[in-house]
DNA sequence: AAACTTTTTTAAGCTCACTTAAAAATTATT
DNA sequence: AATAATTTTTAAGTGAGCTTAAAAAAGTTT
């Protein structure tokens, strides 16, 4: 499969179950960078190969074939991410822009050979799950957006979700990182901002950082 | 660059340095499997953009730049075999076929941590010699093919040089292995067959084998 | 509800990397 | 050297994946 169509139901699954954002053809064109036209085209081919169910002005719905696409995609992504990061002490924002790019030549039998080489993980370094060879993924996920947290309570950073490169940056040079134990100190109702002590420093997070970073309990 | 672009121009440095066959618009299709008629177009889009000299019916000849282009995938192709190779315990073919895909998708910066990882090596599985970051090729080539071996002499196998999935299921059944030993038994003037000794066994080689499995004495 | 704004779709057109068929040139054969 | 066979080039056309511009529909504001 070509790589435009594998990064469209790619972008419609992560859209739906990800950014939580919906799957208009509009919607799934601003993050692909292409035009609204192109994505409507798109949309109409991939509905006759039945990947997606298209209805004009309506949301795009991957069929089982489509999502069994996307998930298989975002397994090679997420193999190859946890796979650099443990070998070449690359950044956050490194792999994901490699693995951007390998995802899209990885065989099957290479996805495998690299889960194994791993110990078939779960997760990835962002803390995203990884899926398994049949695309499921079997971890539930328990976790809550920093935005969330309660204060006066500790836990552990458990996702960090996005592929902004400053936000990495951001991270990396405070600590915040895939396992890491932080206290929340303080939710600012009004302000949106959220306070948190890790390694001994404290950090005011504004609404755009404390809702993409997750954690669980500890 | 795109995919067509670096497989043609890849194509053609390895006709001129390692097939040792001819740089025509038609063996270059023959090759990568596309028609005539497309490799000429492709010649004198690719001469335009200076990445190769194109004349009427003579060779393709590739400039510096192109030269450049194709050494680096070279490179980045031989460092992906010498990778899987060494991590996940593939076979020759498998290697080749996963790197011929990978190699176009993959950065200066990773090559180069995958070059580094692997302690710089300037050989690939196969005894092909990677190029460095700059393209160069510092190692000289003082192995033969066995065709040309002397009788009653040890040798070491330095290179398989092939990408034939018949021809490495073979190698690999007969213990015909990057840096194994062999003895050369006798060479067949008339029928062209080497004979040699390997592991105590006895193998005898057609023309076909015995020019793309090289050697250097012992 | 009408008017305005935004989004989506349609339409026409482009580039890349191919194809087949025919013409032209080269190479091989007698 | 003339003819036949092969190779290369030219010409015309295709599909994928885009673009911009205009038309149509949906959503928002007053």
């Amino acid at each position: 499969m070509s790589v435009a169509v594998e990064n469209f139901v790619k972008a419609i699954y992560k859209n739906k179950h990800q950014d939580n954002l919906d799957t208009k053809p509009g919607t799934i064109a601003k993050k692909l960078r292409i035009s609204n036209a192109a994505a409507t085209d798109m949309s109409k081919k991939l509905a006759e190969r039945g990947l997606l169910q298209y209805e004009k002005y309506q949301e795009l719905k991957l069929t089982g074939k489509g999502t069994a696409m996307a998930l298989n995609v975002v397994r090679k992504h997420r193999l190859w991410e946890s796979f650099l990061f443990k070998l070449f002490d690359m950044s956050l924002h490194d792999i994901h822009r490699e693995a951007e790019l390998l995802e899209h030549e990885t065989s099957d039998f290479l996805a495998d050979k690299i889960s194994e080489y791993l110990g078939n993980p779960k997760f990835d370094p962002h803390g995203d799950p990884i899926p398994n060879a049949d695309g499921e993924i079997t971890t539930k996920n328990t976790s809550i957006a920093l935005s969330e947290a309660e204060e006066g309570k500790q836990y552990i950073i458990s996702r960090l979700m996005s592929d902004d490169k400053e936000f990495f940056d951001f991270c990396a040079m405070n600590g915040l990182k895939y396992g890491n134990s932080l206290a929340v100190v303080k939710q600012f109702k009004n302000t949106k901002m959220t306070q948190l002590l890790i390694n001994t420093n404290t950090i005011l997070l504004n609404q755009d950082f404390s809702t993409i970073i997750y954690v669980t309990e500890k």
